[in-house]
RNA sequence: GGUCGCGUAGCCGAGUGGCUAGGCAAUGCUCUGCAAAAGCAUCUACAGCGGUUCGAAUCCGCUCGCGACCUCCA
């Protein structure tokens, strides 16, 4: 049995996947910053990662998969804004930032319902870590890794880089972030450009705020993750994933951070997804060209020629590999519509095949094709999860189903156990690992037992050659999104849209 | 400017030095009252130039083009 293998962005080499405690798994990733709409792009690494938690899941592990809300910060909203500059304002006129914390999260989850993704095990929020995070903060300028000014703290990367490889992960040099000439806020403060707050002083009119030792503020950026992670999956886990654009300087400063806290690093693999790209731009706030998950799924966007249901979307996501840069396209989702549709149909066929029980193949080159495709999936998995070449192998294997029904292929080409194999591989890469989900409306009994009556006045007609009326049935049916097929055996089934 | 990555047929996209990935679109054929679906067949590409090698999309060098990060960012 092949192992595991995946891109462990800190070495930059494939690596074997032996977990920390045996049989189990620790898995976090950084989840949204609930202050505004998720979009395309968010997507990416919820449903790759997604995708992993049920890979590792499906190997045996036992797997807490721990995905964060961020909800604390400068937060702001079009129209309102969090920053409330007049003290004497009505407490109902001004934005409760747990209002909009609320809102936004709401949104998200149903996203993520929409995209079939499993709930992670804990979704820690920052809020509910303040305490944590300001222990991990005093215990940083204990060892003397931070220090505090004007009632902000900063991590000390200078004289961590001094005894420990800040930027490995990054691939950046120290000196060049020193030499930066950016102008960023606290830039005064800080004794060096590349320290970063571990916690920010909060001006009077920011009213997310909260009592720590140096007086009334907020958590920085990075230290949220730490100190959930750690609490949650241990000083050493094992995954942790996030968007590439998220390597620096969030992970490198969680690494940085975790590692003077508790003397050694976090986590033993680390797995960045690639950017969702537009015209050949990321897909991002900067950029100005995001299409949100709510613009997606209806369509309602200038860039957008049609509505996309959100399992087109996933299926989209998992046909590129998820270290490869996706780039979105009306013409590249329709393709993916009409892709997962052959499949899923494929996959339905294949459910409702007998097998005629013959244990002994009658193409034998055929059985052994079948089985190499199908056992080729977990080679594929263990590859870094490349689930871009299962789905190829798939499609592969479609032809095969449809000829088997077809008649073009003998129902005993297969043996039995073959046949079995070609249905367990396609139940659980379809629905188990890759998380995939019908299009199709779930027809309730009374539209069944209308549309029955429908096909058996359109047998009569066709049976007396009445194709005015049958075609007519059909057409109308057809306008009204079902579509209705003839197949071979004189049967009619029917897809609803 | 620094660091890293990418450039694959009409489009998307996988590719570990040698054996047509795959999807969508297109064309032809088969099946069908006609459709739709399905099956079969066709379309055989790797930015350019040079090098290593018996052999390179895959390794090395150069050139051109594109992008990501360096600042909030999935």
């Amino acid at each position: 049995m092949s192992e595991l293998f995946i891109y462990n962005s800190y070495t930059r080499e494939k690596e074997k996947f032996e977990s920390l405690v045996p049989g189990h798994a620790g898995l976090y990733v950084c989840g949204p910053t609930v202050s505004g709409e998720s979009h395309l792009g968010h997507a990416r690494p919820y449903i790759t990662f997604d995708v992993v938690y049920r890979y590792l899941t499906h190997l045996g592990y036992k797997v807490r998969y721990v995905r964060n809300i961020t909800d604390a910060g400068h937060f702001e909203e079009e129209g309102r804004v969090a920053e409330d500059k007049v003290a004497t304002k009505a407490q109902l006129e001004r934005l409760e930032p747990m209002e909009l914390v609320q809102k936004y999260t709401n949104l998200y989850h149903w996203g993520m319902r929409a995209f079939n993704n499993h709930e992670p095990s804990i979704e820690p929020t920052a809020t509910g870590h303040i305490i944590e995070q300001i222990n991990m903060i005093q215990d940083i300028i204990k060892k003397g890794y931070a220090y505090e000014v004007n009632g902000s703290v900063y991590f000390d990367v200078k004289k961590y880089a001094e005894k420990y490889p800040y930027g490995k992960l990054s691939g950046r040099v120290l000196e060049d972030q020193l030499e930066t000439t950016r102008d960023l806020d606290g830039q005064d403060e800080k004794r060096n450009k590349a320290d970063f707050a571990l916690w920010k002083n909060a001006p009077p009119e920011h009213i997310m705020r909260w009592t720590s030792p140096w007086g009334e503020g907020f958590p920085g950026w990075h230290i949220e993750c730490s100190a959930m992670s750690s609490k949650y999956l241990g000083q050493t886990f094992d995954i942790h994933g996030g968007g590439m654009d998220l390597q620096f300087p969030h992970h490198e400063s969680e690494i940085a951070q975790s590692t003077i806290a508790h003397g050694h690093a976090p986590v033993r693999y680390w797995m960045h997804n690639n950017m969702i790209t537009i015209n050949g731009k990321k897909m991002g706030k900067s950029y100005n060209n995001v299409i949100k998950l709510t613009e997606l799924f209806s369509g309602n966007h200038p860039m957008l020629e049609q509505a996309y249901h959100p399992m087109v979307v996933r299926f989209y996501i998992l046909q590129t590999h998820y270290r490869s840069t996706l780039d979105f396209s009306n013409e590249a989702l329709q393709a993916s519509e009409r892709a997962l549709k052959r499949l899923w149909e494929a996959y339905e066929v294949l459910k409702k095949l007998v097998h005629p029980g013959n244990a002994e193949a009658a193409d034998s080159k055929l059985d052994a094709e079948v089985i190499t495709k199908c056992k080729e999936c977990d080679d594929f998995m263990n590859d870094d999860i490349n689930t871009a070449k299962v789905i190829g192998n798939l499609f592969e294997l479609v032809p095969v189903i449809n000829s088997i029904k077809g008649g073009q292929i003998a129902t005993n080409a297969l043996s039995a156990s073959t046949h079995a194999l070609l249905l367990q591989t396609f139940k659980t890469y379809i629905q188990d690992i890759l998380g995939l989900q019908p299009l199709q409306v779930q027809q309730g009994d009374k539209i069944d037992q209308v549309l029955s009556l429908l096909i058996d006045i359109r047998r009569d007609a066709r049976t007396r050659k009445d194709f005015a009326t049958s075609d007519q049935i059909r057409n109308k049916l057809s306008e009204a999104g079902i579509t209705l097929k003839d197949e071979k055996d004189g049967s009619v089934s029917y897809t609803i849209e």
